[in-house]
DNA sequence: AACGTGACTGCCC
DNA sequence: CGGGCAGCCACGT
C-alpha cells in the first residue's frame, strides 16, 4: 500500500496542521516529482476513501480549486474555520502555505 | 503493454 | 488581467 504514490501523498496531507495549506505542486515536488502536481490531485480525488483533510490542498495559484463549486465551496468553508482567510476561494499562501511538509 | 482520464502547473497571446 | 494550449505523473480498464 505505501507503494502507491496515492498512500505517500495521504501521509503528507494528513500531517499538515490546522491553519495551514499546501499546493498539489508543493506535494508533488516534496515527493520528488516536481512536475506530478497532477498525480497528487488524483490521489486526492479519493480522499473520500480515508480521513485525508484534502481540503487543505489547493493549487498553486492560491484559488481553492476543487472538483466543483460545491467541493470549493466545503473548502473554503472548512479552511476559513480553521483560521485560514479565503477570500472569494482565494488563500494568500504567502501565509498559509505549509512549506515544512514532512512524512 | 497501450489508451484514456483527472481535485494541476506554467507559458504564451 | 483574463483566457487558451501543451506537458507531466499515476491509476484503471
Amino acid at each position: 500500500m505505501s507503494d502507491n504514490f496515492f498512500d505517500l501523498v495521504y501521509k503528507v496531507v494528513a500531517q499538515v496542521p490546522e491553519g495551514k495549506v499546501t499546493t498539489y505542486g508543493a506535494v508533488a515536488r516534496f515527493l520528488g516529482n516536481p512536475r506530478g502536481s497532477r498525480a497528487v490531485g488524483w490521489a486526492m480525488r479519493q480522499c473520500g476513501r480515508s480521513d485525508i483533510p484534502c481540503h487543505r490542498v489547493i493549487n498553486s495559484d492560491g484559488n481553492v480549486g476543487g472538483y466543483g463549486a460545491e467541493g470549493v465551496a466545503r473548502k473554503a468553508l472548512l479552511l476559513r474555520k480553521e483560521g485560514v482567510k479565503v477570500r472569494n476561494g482565494k488563500i494568500d499562501l504567502s501565509r498559509f502555505e505549509f512549506k515544512r511538509l514532512r512524512l
